[in-house]
DNA sequence: ACCAGCCTTCCGCTCTGCGGAAGAATGCCC
DNA sequence: GGGCATTCTTCCGCAGAGCGGAAGGCTGGT
Protein backbone atom coordinates (compact mmCIF):
# COMPACT_ATOMS: atom_id res chain seq x y z
CA UNK A 1 0.00 0.00 0.00
CA UNK A 2 2.38 2.65 1.49
CA UNK A 3 5.61 3.22 -0.35
CA UNK A 4 8.69 2.66 1.24
CA UNK A 5 10.94 5.27 0.43
CA UNK A 6 13.84 5.29 2.63
CA UNK A 7 16.82 3.53 2.12
CA UNK A 8 19.32 4.73 5.00
CA UNK A 9 20.50 7.81 6.68
CA UNK A 10 18.26 10.12 9.38
CA UNK A 11 16.37 11.70 6.73
CA UNK A 12 15.06 8.55 5.98
CA UNK A 13 14.18 7.84 9.24
CA UNK A 14 12.67 11.33 10.00
CA UNK A 15 10.57 10.28 6.43
CA UNK A 16 9.69 7.51 8.08
CA UNK A 17 8.04 8.44 11.13
CA UNK A 18 6.36 11.13 9.52
CA UNK A 19 4.78 8.08 7.23
CA UNK A 20 3.76 6.15 10.12
CA UNK A 21 1.04 8.29 10.18
CA UNK A 22 -2.07 7.50 8.04
CA UNK A 23 -5.63 8.81 7.64
CA UNK A 24 -7.36 5.84 9.93
CA UNK A 25 -4.50 6.50 12.35
CA UNK A 26 -3.63 10.36 12.77
CA UNK A 27 -2.56 10.14 16.32
CA UNK A 28 0.04 7.93 17.47
CA UNK A 29 1.61 7.51 20.77
CA UNK A 30 5.67 6.84 20.46
CA UNK A 31 5.23 3.01 20.80
CA UNK A 32 2.98 3.04 17.90
CA UNK A 33 5.32 4.95 15.75
CA UNK A 34 8.11 2.93 17.30
CA UNK A 35 6.41 -0.33 16.00
CA UNK A 36 4.99 0.99 12.43
CA UNK A 37 8.36 2.43 11.33
CA UNK A 38 10.59 -0.29 12.91
CA UNK A 39 12.80 1.37 14.74
CA UNK A 40 14.28 0.71 18.02
CA UNK A 41 11.85 2.77 20.35
CA UNK A 42 14.78 5.29 22.14
CA UNK A 43 16.07 6.35 17.82
CA UNK A 44 12.04 7.20 17.94
CA UNK A 45 12.21 8.84 20.99
CA UNK A 46 14.78 11.28 20.29
CA UNK A 47 13.47 11.68 16.59
CA UNK A 48 10.14 12.72 17.78
CA UNK A 49 11.25 14.87 20.38
CA UNK A 50 13.71 16.91 17.72
CA UNK A 51 10.77 17.01 15.30
CA UNK A 52 8.09 18.31 17.76
CA UNK A 53 10.66 20.71 18.82
CA UNK A 54 10.46 21.98 15.32
CA UNK A 55 6.83 22.00 15.37
CA UNK A 56 6.71 19.30 12.80
CA UNK A 57 4.52 16.87 15.20
CA UNK A 58 2.50 18.09 17.85
CA UNK A 59 1.64 16.61 20.90
CA UNK A 60 -1.75 16.31 22.27
CA UNK A 61 -3.11 16.10 26.00
CA UNK A 62 -2.82 12.47 25.87
CA UNK A 63 0.44 12.28 25.05
CA UNK A 64 0.09 11.14 21.39
CA UNK A 65 1.65 12.69 18.54
CA UNK A 66 -0.29 14.33 15.57
CA UNK A 67 1.27 16.18 12.68
CA UNK A 68 2.24 19.83 13.74
CA UNK A 69 0.65 22.69 12.21
CA UNK A 70 3.79 24.00 11.19
CA UNK A 71 4.57 21.51 8.49
CA UNK A 72 1.04 21.55 7.63
CA UNK A 73 1.95 25.29 6.72
CA UNK A 74 4.77 24.63 4.77
CA UNK A 75 3.02 21.60 2.98
CA UNK A 76 0.68 23.90 1.38
CA UNK A 77 3.60 25.76 -0.64
CA UNK A 78 3.56 22.36 -2.64
CA UNK A 79 2.77 23.31 -5.96
CA UNK A 80 -0.90 21.38 -6.01
CA UNK A 81 -1.40 23.96 -3.04
CA UNK A 82 -0.04 27.16 -4.74
CA UNK A 83 -1.01 27.60 -7.92
CA UNK A 84 -3.47 24.23 -8.82
CA UNK A 85 -5.74 24.64 -5.97
CA UNK A 86 -5.82 28.33 -5.82
CA UNK A 87 -6.68 28.56 -9.52
CA UNK A 88 -9.02 25.78 -9.57
CA UNK A 89 -11.58 26.78 -6.52
CA UNK A 90 -13.32 29.39 -8.40
CA UNK A 91 -14.12 27.05 -11.15
CA UNK A 92 -15.39 23.97 -8.46
CA UNK A 93 -17.17 26.39 -6.25
CA UNK A 94 -19.38 27.14 -9.41
CA UNK A 95 -19.26 23.96 -10.68
CA UNK A 96 -20.44 22.55 -7.24
CA UNK A 97 -23.03 24.92 -7.13
CA UNK A 98 -24.64 24.31 -10.34
CA UNK A 99 -24.64 20.25 -10.23
CA UNK A 100 -25.09 20.22 -6.57
CA UNK A 101 -23.03 16.89 -5.78
CA UNK A 102 -19.15 16.38 -5.13
CA UNK A 103 -16.65 18.17 -7.28
CA UNK A 104 -12.88 16.98 -6.59
CA UNK A 105 -9.45 17.91 -8.35
CA UNK A 106 -6.70 15.04 -8.43
CA UNK A 107 -3.01 14.73 -9.33
CA UNK A 108 -1.01 11.47 -10.61
CA UNK A 109 1.25 10.85 -8.41
CA UNK A 110 4.66 10.82 -10.04
CA UNK A 111 6.29 8.30 -8.17
CA UNK A 112 3.75 5.66 -8.63
CA UNK A 113 1.55 6.30 -11.80
CA UNK A 114 -0.81 4.19 -10.96
CA UNK A 115 -2.44 6.50 -8.23
CA UNK A 116 -3.93 9.48 -8.02
CA UNK A 117 -3.99 12.40 -5.12
CA UNK A 118 -6.86 14.03 -4.14
CA UNK A 119 -6.26 17.50 -3.84
CA UNK A 120 -9.30 19.67 -3.09
CA UNK A 121 -13.10 18.29 -2.88
CA UNK A 122 -16.46 19.82 -2.15
CA UNK A 123 -19.19 17.85 -0.87
CA UNK A 124 -22.34 18.63 0.33
CA UNK A 125 -24.63 17.30 3.16
CA UNK A 126 -26.87 15.54 0.61
CA UNK A 127 -24.48 14.78 -1.83
CA UNK A 128 -23.87 11.08 -2.49
CA UNK A 129 -21.53 10.01 0.39
CA UNK A 130 -17.93 9.54 -0.71
CA UNK A 131 -14.50 8.17 0.21
CA UNK A 132 -11.93 10.66 -0.74
CA UNK A 133 -10.53 13.56 1.22
CA UNK A 134 -7.53 15.95 0.00
CA UNK A 135 -4.60 14.53 0.25
CA UNK A 136 -5.95 10.75 0.02
CA UNK A 137 -5.14 7.96 -2.81
CA UNK A 138 -6.76 5.96 -5.13
CA UNK A 139 -6.13 3.34 -7.88
CA UNK A 140 -5.82 5.25 -10.86
CA UNK A 141 -7.56 2.68 -13.24
CA UNK A 142 -10.88 2.98 -11.49
CA UNK A 143 -11.72 6.83 -10.97
CA UNK A 144 -12.56 8.80 -13.37
CA UNK A 145 -9.87 11.51 -12.83
CA UNK A 146 -7.49 8.90 -12.44
CA UNK A 147 -8.20 7.51 -16.13
CA UNK A 148 -7.95 10.72 -17.42
CA UNK A 149 -4.74 11.57 -15.96
CA UNK A 150 -3.42 8.06 -17.45
CA UNK A 151 -4.77 8.54 -20.78
CA UNK A 152 -2.32 11.72 -21.09
CA UNK A 153 0.61 10.20 -19.09
CA UNK A 154 3.32 8.93 -20.72
CA UNK A 155 2.25 5.88 -22.36
CA UNK A 156 4.93 3.96 -20.97
CA UNK A 157 3.88 4.73 -17.59
CA UNK A 158 0.48 3.93 -18.47
CA UNK A 159 1.42 0.46 -19.44
CA UNK A 160 3.64 -0.73 -16.88
CA UNK A 161 0.49 0.56 -14.17
CA UNK A 162 -2.04 -1.62 -16.91
CA UNK A 163 0.72 -4.85 -16.32
CA UNK A 164 -0.30 -5.27 -12.46
CA UNK A 165 -3.43 -6.51 -11.65
CA UNK A 166 -6.42 -3.87 -11.21
CA UNK A 167 -8.10 -3.96 -7.99
CA UNK A 168 -11.94 -4.00 -7.54
CA UNK A 169 -14.20 -2.52 -5.77
CA UNK A 170 -17.70 -3.18 -7.36
CA UNK A 171 -18.71 -5.67 -9.95
CA UNK A 172 -18.35 -2.79 -12.64
CA UNK A 173 -14.62 -1.96 -12.09
CA UNK A 174 -13.11 -2.29 -15.17
CA UNK A 175 -10.17 -4.61 -14.56
CA UNK A 176 -9.22 -5.68 -18.12
CA UNK A 177 -6.47 -3.98 -19.33
CA UNK A 178 -7.82 -4.26 -22.78
CA UNK A 179 -11.34 -2.51 -21.83
CA UNK A 180 -8.94 -0.15 -19.79
CA UNK A 181 -7.41 1.06 -23.21
CA UNK A 182 -10.54 1.47 -24.53
CA UNK A 183 -11.39 4.21 -21.96
CA UNK A 184 -7.89 6.11 -22.29
CA UNK A 185 -8.38 6.04 -26.07
CA UNK A 186 -11.82 7.56 -25.49
CA UNK A 187 -10.68 10.08 -22.49
CA UNK A 188 -7.94 11.24 -25.20
CA UNK A 189 -10.56 11.86 -28.36
CA UNK A 190 -13.60 13.28 -26.27
CA UNK A 191 -11.56 15.03 -23.93
CA UNK A 192 -13.89 13.69 -20.73
CA UNK A 193 -14.31 9.89 -19.54
CA UNK A 194 -17.40 8.36 -17.47
CA UNK A 195 -16.01 5.83 -15.08
CA UNK A 196 -19.65 3.95 -14.18
CA UNK A 197 -19.83 2.59 -10.72
CA UNK A 198 -16.36 1.47 -10.57
CA UNK A 199 -15.89 2.66 -6.72
CA UNK A 200 -19.16 2.38 -5.78
CA UNK A 201 -22.16 0.87 -6.59
CA UNK A 202 -24.57 3.57 -5.90
CA UNK A 203 -22.32 6.18 -7.91
CA UNK A 204 -20.52 7.19 -11.45
CA UNK A 205 -17.95 10.20 -12.22
CA UNK A 206 -17.76 12.39 -15.35
CA UNK A 207 -13.82 13.79 -15.64
CA UNK A 208 -12.00 15.84 -17.34
CA UNK A 209 -8.45 17.10 -18.20
CA UNK A 210 -6.70 20.23 -16.69
CA UNK A 211 -4.17 21.68 -18.55
CA UNK A 212 -1.52 24.07 -17.46
CA UNK A 213 -2.53 27.04 -19.87
CA UNK A 214 -2.51 25.44 -23.54
CA UNK A 215 0.62 22.81 -22.16
CA UNK A 216 0.69 19.22 -20.48
CA UNK A 217 -2.37 17.77 -18.29
CA UNK A 218 -1.19 18.61 -14.99
CA UNK A 219 -4.25 17.51 -12.98
CA UNK A 220 -7.99 16.39 -13.91
CA UNK A 221 -11.55 17.24 -11.91
CA UNK A 222 -14.42 15.67 -11.87
CA UNK A 223 -18.39 15.79 -10.39
CA UNK A 224 -19.48 12.46 -8.63
CA UNK A 225 -23.04 11.90 -9.39
CA UNK A 226 -25.72 9.30 -8.12
CA UNK A 227 -26.17 6.58 -10.64
CA UNK A 228 -29.54 7.00 -10.91
CA UNK A 229 -30.11 6.03 -14.41
CA UNK A 230 -29.68 9.85 -15.50
CA UNK A 231 -27.78 10.07 -19.14
CA UNK A 232 -24.38 10.67 -17.53
CA UNK A 233 -23.73 12.69 -20.64
CA UNK A 234 -26.30 15.26 -19.00
CA UNK A 235 -22.29 16.87 -17.10
CA UNK A 236 -20.11 16.44 -19.48
CA UNK A 237 -20.12 20.29 -20.97
CA UNK A 238 -20.24 21.53 -17.57
CA UNK A 239 -17.27 19.48 -16.20
CA UNK A 240 -15.53 20.49 -19.21
CA UNK A 241 -16.10 24.17 -18.94
CA UNK A 242 -14.93 24.01 -15.66
CA UNK A 243 -11.45 22.47 -16.62
CA UNK A 244 -10.54 24.36 -19.43
CA UNK A 245 -11.33 27.74 -16.68
CA UNK A 246 -8.75 26.21 -14.50
CA UNK A 247 -5.92 25.33 -17.44
CA UNK A 248 -6.77 29.20 -18.69
CA UNK A 249 -6.43 30.55 -15.02
CA UNK A 250 -3.13 28.15 -14.83
CA UNK A 251 -1.86 29.67 -18.53
CA UNK A 252 -2.41 32.96 -17.07
CA UNK A 253 -0.79 32.72 -13.82
CA UNK A 254 2.74 30.64 -14.85
CA UNK A 255 2.84 31.33 -18.62
CA UNK B 1 9.47 37.12 10.85
CA UNK B 2 9.85 32.83 10.21
CA UNK B 3 10.58 31.66 13.98
CA UNK B 4 14.17 29.69 13.72
CA UNK B 5 13.31 26.37 15.69
CA UNK B 6 16.09 24.89 14.99
CA UNK B 7 18.71 23.67 17.60
CA UNK B 8 21.10 20.96 16.60
CA UNK B 9 20.85 17.55 15.09
CA UNK B 10 20.19 16.21 11.04
CA UNK B 11 16.47 16.88 12.29
CA UNK B 12 17.05 19.76 12.88
CA UNK B 13 18.73 20.84 9.76
CA UNK B 14 15.89 18.62 7.80
CA UNK B 15 13.31 21.38 9.22
CA UNK B 16 15.73 23.91 8.47
CA UNK B 17 15.83 22.60 4.72
CA UNK B 18 11.78 22.79 4.56
CA UNK B 19 11.64 26.30 6.20
CA UNK B 20 14.05 27.34 3.63
CA UNK B 21 10.76 27.39 1.61
CA UNK B 22 7.76 30.44 1.85
CA UNK B 23 5.15 31.79 0.42
CA UNK B 24 6.68 34.23 -1.89
CA UNK B 25 9.62 31.58 -2.87
CA UNK B 26 8.22 28.06 -3.14
CA UNK B 27 10.35 27.07 -6.10
CA UNK B 28 14.22 26.87 -4.69
CA UNK B 29 17.19 26.16 -6.31
CA UNK B 30 20.00 23.76 -4.16
CA UNK B 31 22.18 26.99 -3.71
CA UNK B 32 19.23 29.15 -2.68
CA UNK B 33 18.51 26.92 0.03
CA UNK B 34 22.22 26.44 1.07
CA UNK B 35 21.85 30.88 1.44
CA UNK B 36 18.38 30.82 3.31
CA UNK B 37 19.19 27.71 5.70
CA UNK B 38 23.27 29.51 6.23
CA UNK B 39 24.11 25.45 6.60
CA UNK B 40 27.35 24.45 3.49
CA UNK B 41 26.26 23.06 -0.35
CA UNK B 42 27.59 19.92 0.52
CA UNK B 43 25.38 19.15 3.18
CA UNK B 44 22.11 20.72 1.65
CA UNK B 45 23.18 18.62 -1.55
CA UNK B 46 22.82 15.33 0.14
CA UNK B 47 20.06 16.45 2.84
CA UNK B 48 17.68 17.29 0.05
CA UNK B 49 19.30 14.40 -2.33
CA UNK B 50 17.13 12.46 0.83
CA UNK B 51 14.78 14.20 0.86
CA UNK B 52 13.52 13.98 -2.74
CA UNK B 53 14.26 10.45 -2.83
CA UNK B 54 11.69 10.42 0.33
CA UNK B 55 8.93 12.10 -1.82
CA UNK B 56 9.32 15.08 0.48
CA UNK B 57 10.70 17.52 -1.98
CA UNK B 58 10.38 17.46 -5.73
CA UNK B 59 12.68 18.04 -8.52
CA UNK B 60 11.95 20.28 -11.01
CA UNK B 61 12.36 20.37 -14.98
CA UNK B 62 14.59 23.40 -14.36
CA UNK B 63 16.30 21.83 -11.40
CA UNK B 64 14.16 23.76 -8.61
CA UNK B 65 12.84 22.10 -5.69
CA UNK B 66 9.69 22.42 -4.77
CA UNK B 67 7.71 20.86 -1.54
CA UNK B 68 6.88 17.03 -2.75
CA UNK B 69 3.48 15.89 -2.98
CA UNK B 70 4.03 12.91 -0.51
CA UNK B 71 4.78 15.91 2.30
CA UNK B 72 1.75 17.56 1.11
CA UNK B 73 0.06 14.48 1.51
CA UNK B 74 1.42 13.27 5.02
CA UNK B 75 1.14 17.21 6.17
CA UNK B 76 -3.11 16.36 5.07
CA UNK B 77 -3.59 14.19 8.72
CA UNK B 78 -3.11 17.23 11.04
CA UNK B 79 -5.87 18.02 12.94
CA UNK B 80 -6.50 21.33 11.26
CA UNK B 81 -7.23 18.94 8.44
CA UNK B 82 -8.27 15.92 9.75
CA UNK B 83 -11.08 17.16 11.95
CA UNK B 84 -11.63 20.91 11.77
CA UNK B 85 -11.53 21.77 7.88
CA UNK B 86 -13.46 18.23 6.94
CA UNK B 87 -16.13 19.83 9.77
CA UNK B 88 -15.96 23.04 8.80
CA UNK B 89 -16.45 22.52 5.10
CA UNK B 90 -20.14 22.55 4.10
CA UNK B 91 -21.06 25.33 6.88
CA UNK B 92 -18.04 27.70 5.31
CA UNK B 93 -20.08 26.60 1.98
CA UNK B 94 -23.30 27.27 3.01
CA UNK B 95 -22.04 31.01 4.78
CA UNK B 96 -20.21 31.91 1.39
CA UNK B 97 -22.82 31.35 -0.49
CA UNK B 98 -24.92 33.23 1.56
CA UNK B 99 -22.92 36.33 2.05
CA UNK B 100 -21.08 35.77 -1.42
CA UNK B 101 -17.90 37.03 -0.05
CA UNK B 102 -14.62 35.79 1.73
CA UNK B 103 -15.32 33.12 4.36
CA UNK B 104 -12.35 32.25 6.41
CA UNK B 105 -11.32 29.67 8.81
CA UNK B 106 -8.51 29.93 10.83
CA UNK B 107 -6.55 28.45 14.20
CA UNK B 108 -3.70 29.86 16.46
CA UNK B 109 -0.25 28.96 16.58
CA UNK B 110 0.07 26.92 19.66
CA UNK B 111 4.16 28.01 19.19
CA UNK B 112 3.19 31.77 18.57
CA UNK B 113 0.11 32.87 20.07
CA UNK B 114 0.48 36.04 18.57
CA UNK B 115 -0.03 34.85 14.76
CA UNK B 116 -2.95 33.01 13.59
CA UNK B 117 -2.46 29.93 10.67
CA UNK B 118 -5.60 30.15 8.16
CA UNK B 119 -6.94 26.80 7.38
CA UNK B 120 -9.37 27.24 4.83
CA UNK B 121 -10.06 30.06 2.79
CA UNK B 122 -13.05 29.94 -0.23
CA UNK B 123 -13.36 33.17 -2.01
CA UNK B 124 -14.98 34.61 -5.33
CA UNK B 125 -14.11 36.08 -8.26
CA UNK B 126 -15.68 38.87 -7.33
CA UNK B 127 -15.57 38.98 -3.91
CA UNK B 128 -13.08 41.96 -1.93
CA UNK B 129 -9.30 40.90 -2.35
CA UNK B 130 -7.46 39.30 -0.23
CA UNK B 131 -4.29 39.01 1.13
CA UNK B 132 -4.34 35.47 3.03
CA UNK B 133 -4.31 31.64 1.96
CA UNK B 134 -4.47 28.26 3.59
CA UNK B 135 -1.29 27.77 5.48
CA UNK B 136 -0.53 31.41 5.56
CA UNK B 137 -0.30 33.93 9.02
CA UNK B 138 -1.01 36.74 10.41
CA UNK B 139 -1.00 38.84 13.36
CA UNK B 140 -3.66 37.81 15.86
CA UNK B 141 -4.65 41.42 17.08
CA UNK B 142 -4.66 42.86 13.35
CA UNK B 143 -7.71 40.66 11.95
CA UNK B 144 -11.16 39.10 13.30
CA UNK B 145 -10.28 35.61 13.39
CA UNK B 146 -7.41 36.66 15.70
CA UNK B 147 -9.21 38.68 18.26
CA UNK B 148 -11.51 35.52 18.32
CA UNK B 149 -8.92 33.06 19.15
CA UNK B 150 -7.19 35.78 21.29
CA UNK B 151 -10.25 36.22 23.57
CA UNK B 152 -10.43 32.19 24.45
CA UNK B 153 -6.90 31.34 24.26
CA UNK B 154 -4.70 31.79 27.95
CA UNK B 155 -4.82 34.78 29.74
CA UNK B 156 -1.27 34.97 29.88
CA UNK B 157 -0.36 34.42 26.63
CA UNK B 158 -2.76 36.88 25.33
CA UNK B 159 -0.98 39.13 27.78
CA UNK B 160 2.58 38.05 26.35
CA UNK B 161 1.80 38.78 22.94
CA UNK B 162 0.20 41.95 23.93
CA UNK B 163 3.61 43.13 25.15
CA UNK B 164 5.33 43.16 22.56
CA UNK B 165 4.97 46.24 19.81
CA UNK B 166 1.93 45.36 17.46
CA UNK B 167 2.24 45.86 13.82
CA UNK B 168 0.24 48.47 11.73
CA UNK B 169 -1.24 47.85 8.68
CA UNK B 170 -3.37 50.65 8.20
CA UNK B 171 -4.60 53.94 10.20
CA UNK B 172 -7.14 51.85 11.51
CA UNK B 173 -5.47 49.02 12.76
CA UNK B 174 -5.67 48.43 16.76
CA UNK B 175 -1.93 49.05 17.71
CA UNK B 176 -2.79 50.05 21.30
CA UNK B 177 -3.11 47.32 24.02
CA UNK B 178 -5.65 49.00 25.96
CA UNK B 179 -8.03 49.02 22.91
CA UNK B 180 -7.29 45.24 22.03
CA UNK B 181 -8.14 44.41 25.58
CA UNK B 182 -11.25 45.93 24.82
CA UNK B 183 -11.86 44.30 21.64
CA UNK B 184 -11.16 41.00 23.69
CA UNK B 185 -13.71 41.54 26.45
CA UNK B 186 -16.50 42.70 23.80
CA UNK B 187 -15.54 38.88 21.90
CA UNK B 188 -15.51 37.29 24.97
CA UNK B 189 -19.21 39.31 26.19
CA UNK B 190 -20.82 39.15 22.38
CA UNK B 191 -19.58 36.02 20.61
CA UNK B 192 -18.39 37.74 18.07
CA UNK B 193 -15.83 40.43 17.09
CA UNK B 194 -15.65 42.80 14.18
CA UNK B 195 -12.20 43.87 12.99
CA UNK B 196 -12.62 47.17 11.08
CA UNK B 197 -10.65 48.00 8.23
CA UNK B 198 -7.43 46.97 10.37
CA UNK B 199 -6.05 44.85 7.30
CA UNK B 200 -7.00 46.60 4.88
CA UNK B 201 -8.61 49.95 4.53
CA UNK B 202 -11.75 48.98 2.43
CA UNK B 203 -12.85 45.66 4.43
CA UNK B 204 -13.69 44.61 7.38
CA UNK B 205 -14.30 40.98 9.00
CA UNK B 206 -16.94 39.71 11.36
CA UNK B 207 -15.63 36.62 13.27
CA UNK B 208 -17.10 34.17 15.70
CA UNK B 209 -15.22 31.18 18.14
CA UNK B 210 -15.71 27.98 17.30
CA UNK B 211 -15.30 25.22 20.13
CA UNK B 212 -14.86 21.50 20.05
CA UNK B 213 -18.33 20.43 20.77
CA UNK B 214 -18.86 22.64 23.83
CA UNK B 215 -15.49 22.31 25.19
CA UNK B 216 -12.45 24.66 24.44
CA UNK B 217 -12.52 27.10 21.70
CA UNK B 218 -10.29 25.55 18.89
CA UNK B 219 -10.69 27.90 16.06
CA UNK B 220 -12.15 30.93 14.64
CA UNK B 221 -14.67 31.37 11.59
CA UNK B 222 -15.12 34.81 9.49
CA UNK B 223 -16.90 36.67 6.66
CA UNK B 224 -14.91 39.58 4.92
CA UNK B 225 -17.05 42.08 3.63
CA UNK B 226 -16.08 45.57 1.68
CA UNK B 227 -16.67 48.74 4.00
CA UNK B 228 -18.89 50.53 2.33
CA UNK B 229 -20.98 51.76 4.99
CA UNK B 230 -23.10 48.63 5.43
CA UNK B 231 -23.95 48.10 9.43
CA UNK B 232 -21.82 45.37 10.06
CA UNK B 233 -23.75 43.49 12.44
CA UNK B 234 -26.08 42.25 9.44
CA UNK B 235 -23.70 39.66 9.05
CA UNK B 236 -23.30 38.73 12.70
CA UNK B 237 -26.23 36.04 13.00
CA UNK B 238 -25.24 34.25 10.21
CA UNK B 239 -21.43 33.95 11.39
CA UNK B 240 -22.55 32.88 14.57
CA UNK B 241 -25.06 30.32 13.48
CA UNK B 242 -22.06 28.56 11.11
CA UNK B 243 -19.39 28.87 14.04
CA UNK B 244 -21.96 27.01 16.27
CA UNK B 245 -23.00 24.92 13.30
CA UNK B 246 -19.13 23.66 13.13
CA UNK B 247 -18.85 23.65 17.22
CA UNK B 248 -21.49 20.76 17.15
CA UNK B 249 -20.55 18.80 14.00
CA UNK B 250 -16.89 18.79 15.91
CA UNK B 251 -18.84 17.78 19.01
CA UNK B 252 -20.20 14.89 17.13
CA UNK B 253 -16.88 13.51 15.80
CA UNK B 254 -14.97 13.58 18.71
CA UNK B 255 -16.91 13.78 21.83
C1' DA C 1 0.76 -5.85 45.58
C1' DC C 2 1.88 -7.39 41.33
C1' DC C 3 2.31 -7.13 36.45
C1' DA C 4 2.29 -5.12 31.81
C1' DG C 5 2.83 -1.32 28.86
C1' DC C 6 4.52 3.10 27.99
C1' DC C 7 7.77 6.75 28.41
C1' DT C 8 12.21 8.78 29.76
C1' DT C 9 17.21 9.18 31.03
C1' DC C 10 21.96 7.56 30.77
C1' DC C 11 26.18 6.44 28.50
C1' DG C 12 29.98 4.37 25.80
C1' DC C 13 30.96 2.53 21.07
C1' DT C 14 31.03 3.14 16.37
C1' DC C 15 29.03 4.16 12.40
C1' DT C 16 27.41 8.17 9.77
C1' DG C 17 26.92 12.41 8.60
C1' DC C 18 30.08 16.25 7.78
C1' DG C 19 32.04 19.65 4.80
C1' DG C 20 36.54 21.21 2.47
C1' DA C 21 38.45 20.66 -1.93
C1' DA C 22 38.32 19.66 -6.59
C1' DG C 23 36.10 18.95 -10.79
C1' DA C 24 31.95 19.03 -14.29
C1' DA C 25 28.24 21.70 -16.32
C1' DT C 26 26.18 25.38 -17.56
C1' DG C 27 25.32 30.62 -18.68
C1' DC C 28 27.01 35.33 -19.60
C1' DC C 29 29.82 39.08 -21.06
C1' DC C 30 33.56 40.90 -23.43
C1' DG D 1 36.13 31.74 -28.88
C1' DG D 2 38.20 32.72 -24.21
C1' DG D 3 37.51 33.85 -19.69
C1' DC D 4 34.76 34.54 -15.56
C1' DA D 5 30.92 33.57 -12.48
C1' DT D 6 27.61 30.60 -10.68
C1' DT D 7 25.63 26.23 -9.85
C1' DC D 8 25.74 21.48 -9.24
C1' DT D 9 28.07 17.03 -8.32
C1' DT D 10 31.55 13.60 -6.63
C1' DC D 11 35.16 12.10 -3.45
C1' DC D 12 37.06 10.98 0.93
C1' DG D 13 39.17 11.01 5.70
C1' DC D 14 38.11 12.80 10.30
C1' DA D 15 35.42 13.19 14.46
C1' DG D 16 31.55 13.85 16.69
C1' DA D 17 26.74 12.83 16.41
C1' DG D 18 23.51 9.49 16.39
C1' DC D 19 22.65 4.96 18.00
C1' DG D 20 20.32 1.70 20.88
C1' DG D 21 20.85 -1.66 24.93
C1' DA D 22 19.94 -1.42 29.71
C1' DA D 23 17.79 0.37 33.60
C1' DG D 24 14.48 3.05 36.13
C1' DG D 25 9.90 5.96 36.67
C1' DC D 26 5.12 6.13 35.81
C1' DT D 27 0.95 4.91 34.88
C1' DG D 28 -3.49 1.82 34.94
C1' DG D 29 -5.53 -2.70 35.23
C1' DT D 30 -6.61 -7.03 38.12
Amino acid sequence: MSTRPARSGVTARVLDVLGAFTARTPALSLSDIARRTDLPLTTVHRLVGELTAGGALDRGDDGRYTIGLRLWEIAHLAPASTGLREAAMPFLEDLHEVTRHNVQLAVLDSADPGEVVYVERLSTRDAVSIVTRPGSRMPACATGVGLVLLAHADPADAERVLARPLRRFTPHTVCDPDDVRALLAQARAGGFVISDRQVEPVSLSVAAPVRSGDGPVVAALSVVVPADGTNPHTWVPAVRAAARGISRALGAARP
